[in-house]
DNA sequence: ACAAAAGTGTTCGTACTACACCCATGC
DNA sequence: GCATGGGTGTAGTACGAACACTTTTGT
C-alpha cells in the first residue's frame, strides 16, 4: 500500500520530489524514535513501576524506564511488545499506548521522540533479570520513584494519571492480580491505584452485581482468619455483557486522608 | 540539558558511541515524523471535520488530514498548533495529542511516524482559504468522510472515539460553541458527538445544576419562536469549581435508533 | 390564530452512602 | 478463647429517567 502523510503547502515540493523522494526531505528523514514502557505491577498492596538502573552515561546511575529504538520494519506496538518482553520474560499482556514525547532538546544525539506505552502485569510471573546494559532492575513504589533519567519522570506522571482514568471504564484492573484473587486484593488494588479509601460493603455490592468474577469455588489456605473466596475475572461474560451495551464503570470515591 | 532516550542492553554501545554518537546509531536516525491534525467543528447539529483535497500524487484528489512535518527544532504541540493555525488561521484553540500511527508500510519515502492530534474550533471563526497544495479545505460530517487518504480513516476513527469520551469528563464541548450560545444549541451538540438523543428538561436541569453557565441575559432574536436565552461558558468559575473537587460528569444516555 | 421551539415540576425507581455485627480460621 | 480479617443487610438519600403542559415569539 502507499503511504504518505504530508499534505498543505508542502504538496507541491513532494510532487516534484516524486522521482527523487528522500533528496527534498532529506533534512526530515533524520530522526529516530524510541518507545518507553511504564510497566506497572502490584505487590504488597502497593503500586510498582518496574524501572532499570542505567550503568552508563548519559545518566549514569540514574533509574529509567526500560525502552529501546524501534527498528526499521517494526511496528510501533510490536516494539513495545518486544521491550517488554526483553525486560520480563513476559507476552501477551495489556499493553496499550499512552502519549508521545519530543520535545527538541531531549535527546543528545539529534531528535528522537518516544512514543510511551504502558503494560499491566502479575508481578509473580516475572523473573527479573538485569541483563546487559541494566546494572539493575526493580520495582519501585510509585508513589516513591524520585529522579528518572531523561524525561522519564514526566512520562510516568503521564502515564500513572492515564491508569487512573483507564480502570474506572475498563475492567484491566484484573490483569495486575494473578489468576486467582479475593475480593480484598481487588479492593486493595483499587485503592493503591486512586489513593483512595473504599468502603468494603459497597465496593463487594457494586462488583459482585458486575457479574464480571467467577466463583472459583476455592478458599485461601493457611490464613490466621476465615479464608477469603478465590475468585477470577471471566473475561467471556464481559464480553458478552459488553454487546449487550454493558459498561463497566467505577467511581473513585473519597480522597484518602493524607495526614 | 542533557537527553537521551535508550535503555537496556544498549547501552554498553552507546557509550562506546559518545564521541561519535550518530556513528553507531545512523541506521536509527533516518526516521521522519509529521503531525495530522483532526480538526472538529459543529454546525447545522453536525459534528464535522476539516480536511483538504489533495491535488498531487500520491493519492492525488484524495480527502486528507490537514498535517506537516515536524521541524527539526519544533516541540510536537507546536507542529500541531502551527498546521492548525496555516489552514484555520486559528490560534489558542483547544488541542490535544490523541495516538501515534507508525507502521512501517504507512509512507512510501521512508519511515514516517505521524503524531496525531485533534482540536475543538467554532466554525464561525474560521475563513477557510485553500491555500497552496491543497485544491479544497471543506467541513465534512464525521459520519460522512468516506475514503481519505493514507491511514486517515483509522486516525480520525481514533480521534472521534477519544472525543466521545473526553466530552464526558471535561467541559471541552464548548470550545465548539460560539461564545453565546443556547441550552439547546449545547444539547444538540452532544446529540451530534455521542450519537444519542437526550431528554430536554433532564439535560438542562443537569447542566445548570452545574453552575458552569454564565446566563448573558440576552435572548435569540428574530426567531420564529419563544426566544432562547443566551449563555456562555464560566471558565473562572469552572477553575473554582474544579478546585473545591468538582467533576464535570455526563452519561451518555441511550443509543440513538438510527432506523 | 397558529406554528415552533423555549421553558418548567413532579413522580418513580435505582443506585450510591453510611453504618454494625456475626463468621471462620490459626494460634 | 482471642485476634484477625471475611462476609453480610438495611435504611436514608440523591440523582437520573420518564413524562405533559404553558410561554413567547414571528408570521
Amino acid at each position: 500500500m502507499v503511504t504518505f502523510s504530508l499534505s498543505l503547502w508542502l504538496t507541491t515540493q513532494v510532487s516534484r520530489s516524486l522521482a527523487h523522494p528522500q533528496k527534498s526531505f532529506d533534512a526530515y528523514f533524520k530522526s529516530a524514535f524510541t518507545v518507553d514502557n511504564v510497566i506497572f505491577g502490584f505487590d504488597e498492596g502497593k503500586l510498582k513501576i518496574l524501572l532499570i538502573k542505567r550503568n552508563e552515561d548519559p545518566f549514569d546511575n540514574y533509574w529509567a524506564l526500560p525502552g529501546y529504538f524501534v527498528k526499521e520494519d517494526e511496528d510501533l506496538d510490536a516494539a513495545a511488545e518486544r521491550v517488554l518482553r526483553e525486560v520480563t520474560g513476559l507476552k501477551n499482556v495489556y499493553l496499550e499506548q499512552v502519549h508521545s514525547f519530543g520535545a527538541p532538546g531531549r535527546h543528545d544525539f539529534g531528535r528522537v521522540i518516544t512514543i510511551a506505552y504502558y503494560s499491566l502485569i502479575t508481578i509473580a510471573d516475572v523473573e527479573l533479570h538485569a541483563a546487559g546494559v541494566a546494572q539493575e532492575v526493580a520495582w519501585h513504589n510509585v508513589s516513591d520513584i524520585g529522579t528518572l533519567a531523561f524525561d522519564h519522570e514526566r512520562i510516568v506522571e503521564v502515564a500513572y494519571s492515564r491508569l487512573k482514568r483507564s480502570i474506572r471504564s475498563r475492567p484491566i484492573g484484573f490483569e495486575l492480580l494473578p489468576p486467582a484473587f479475593t475480593l480484598t486484593d481487588l479492593q486493595h488494588l483499587y485503592e493503591a491505584i486512586w489513593e483512595v479509601e473504599l468502603e468494603k460493603r459497597n465496593f463487594r455490592k457494586k462488583i459482585l452485581s458486575m457479574d464480571l468474577l467467577k466463583d472459583l469455588g476455592r478458599s485461601q489456605k493457611g490464613v490466621a482468619h476465615r479464608p477469603a473466596k478465590l475468585y477470577s475475572f471471566d473475561e467471556n461474560r464481559y464480553r458478552e455483557l459488553e454487546e449487550d451495551g454493558f459498561n463497566f464503570e467505577l467511581k473513585e470515591g473519597k480522597r484518602k486522608t493524607t495526614a
